[in-house]
Order: C-alpha cells, then sequence, then structure tokens
DNA sequence: GATATTAAGTGGGAAAAAGTGGGATACCAT
DNA sequence: ATGGTATCCCACTTTTTCCCACTTAATATC
C-alpha cells in the first residue's frame, strides 16, 4: 500500500524524480493526471481503471460525469523514467499543480498525489485544524 | 498497555531509538504520524488500518474522504526498527514535532506520543500547575 | 554489595543505492 | 538551417543501508 510523504525535485529541463519507494511499487511506467485541489494524481497502468470507478462510469448524458472524465481523462499521459529514475513533466500538469522546484509526492494507497511543497505545506497545516476528530480516532484504539 | 516515559535520542543519520519496553508491545514494525500539539503519534500498524477503512476505498470524487486520506496517509510512515532498535525519521515528521536530538516517548495506554524533551518538560511542567481543574472539568457531570 | 553477565543503546565506517546536474547528440517544427 | 525540446549517457554528490565496535544500563550471582 502505497503510504507517506517523499520529496523530488524539478530540474531545468523539466526532469521530476521520482522516490525510489514508490518505484518499487509502481515500476517505471505510470499516468500522470491533474488531481482535485490542484494536485497531480500518479497511478499504475493497471489500476487506473479501478481507480476511476465511481467517478467515469456514469451515463454520459450525466454532465458532471461528462466534466468529471474530461478532466481525469483528457489530461492524463503517460510517462516513463530514465534510467535514474525520473519523468518528464509536461507544461500543462506542471501549470495545473502550480510546481516550481520542489514537489512533494504522497501516498494514497491506490495512487499517488503530487503537490508542490510549499502548497502542501499551507494545505496540510489547514487540514491539521479540520480533522481533530478524525486524529481521535486515530488515538481511541481499535473499535 | 503503554504508560510511562521513556527517552531516546536522534542521532546524525535521523536514526531514532526506540524504548525497548514499549518494543515489546509494538513489534518492530508501526505507524508515524503527526500528532496534536507538535507531538507524534505512533500507532500499531493494525490499528492504524482499522481506521482507514471505509476510506480508502470512496470514489476520488469524494471530498470528505480525499482529505481524510491525505491527513492519516500523508502524513504518515510505515517503519521498521533495525537490528539495534531504531528507525528512520522523516525529516517532515522531525520538522513537524520540531525535534532536535533528544526525544521523549510517551505511553497513552493504547498509542504513544513523542516530543522534543526540551519541549515536553516545559509542556509538563506547565500542565502540573493547571491540571487539577482541567482533569476536574473532565469528571463534571458525570455520575 | 561488589562483580560478572547479558541486554540495551550509541556512534561511525564503508559500500551500495539514489539523486542531481550537465554535456552531447538526435529530433522536430518553423 | 536554427532554435527549442527530448533522449541518452556519464560524472559527481548525497543519502541509505548494513555491519561492527564500543559504551552504558540492567540483571543476575556469589
Amino acid at each position: 500500500m502505497l503510504l507517506g510523504r517523499h520529496d523530488g525535485k524539478i530540474d531545468a529541463k523539466h526532469r521530476v524524480s521520482f522516490p525510489s519507494v514508490f518505484r518499487k511499487t509502481l515500476g517505471d511506467s505510470f499516468i500522470v493526471t491533474t488531481g482535485f485541489e490542484k494536485s497531480l494524481i500518479i497511478v499504475a497502468l493497471d489500476n487506473w481503471k479501478t481507480l476511476l470507478e465511481g467517478t467515469i462510469d456514469k451515463p454520459l448524458t450525466d454532465e458532471d460525469s461528462r466534466q468529471t472524465q474530461r478532466f481525469l481523462l483528457g489530461n492524463a499521459t503517460s510517462v516513463q523514467l530514465d534510467k535514474k529514475g525520473r519523468f518528464l513533466l509536461p507544461a500543462y500538469l506542471k501549470t495545473h499543480a502550480q510546481l516550481f522546484d520542489e514537489i512533494v509526492f504522497l501516498g494514497m494507497a491506490r495512487f499517488i498525489e503530487a503537490w508542490d511543497k510549499k502548497r502542501w505545506e499551507e494545505y496540510n497545516s489547514e487540514l491539521a485544524k479540520h480533522i481533530a476528530p478524525i486524529a481521535n480516532r486515530l488515538t481511541e484504539g481499535k473499535t
């Protein structure tokens, strides 16, 4: 299961270093697409369809579903890691996630989210304030 | 049941020595994540997994579930003790807990809290001054 | 209670792995 | 051709991992 935070960098050639821990699970070829809250979603090729369940399997007459499809599928790209574990990030994805040179990868069980480091830290500290009930359950022990 | 205070150290290689008393309960593999008042929370793996149930299999479109996942998964790390009972502490957790080189582990019944030694001692002596009315509030209204 | 014995904890060397940066060549579109 | 981008490769730095030696603490033994 994918979990934890690992940092990477984006160099002048738009190459993104991908943490080796995650590489062990995902392999050296996967899908990158736009995510929610200005993140990027990174998912293994064979997990791609499963992940979309419940979001794109609605009838095409449903506009919300059409829009979600366009967002998730239309922006997706398949990337390949180089020998040193880096992939090339298309400009439109870099823009979407407001990425600069420091990137944070978050293991989210079945996929990975990527955030600009600064934005993640801001978002996360906000999150901590509102997620207290969840954190409470964490320390309550077995239910 | 986890209780008591035991101290540890963090060396230059980010290795944290974990008290053998707690190791006997938790084993040599567990979850470390962010906690309240800038502490760290250490919980057993299966404890943590129970908490995740019902959130990691929700569709991507569920915002609440996204937030919970980010908090629970993004900040957590699964650690493994080495032969000498130390684990590697990720930089972001060290930062969160404002840890330097001395660390205090507190048994909290079902989980463990970790504090920077100096911060803990300051916090604790403040606590001692004000704890009586606080503890009283906890029991007020009951019976 | 002093000393032997085992366990726990600390620090660091050395090798391997991961990550970083950049040069040189190939490729494509204008 | 030319400028921009991608690809491949290599050199170098940093981090991680594994192992061992040593110190300190805890426990046992007489």
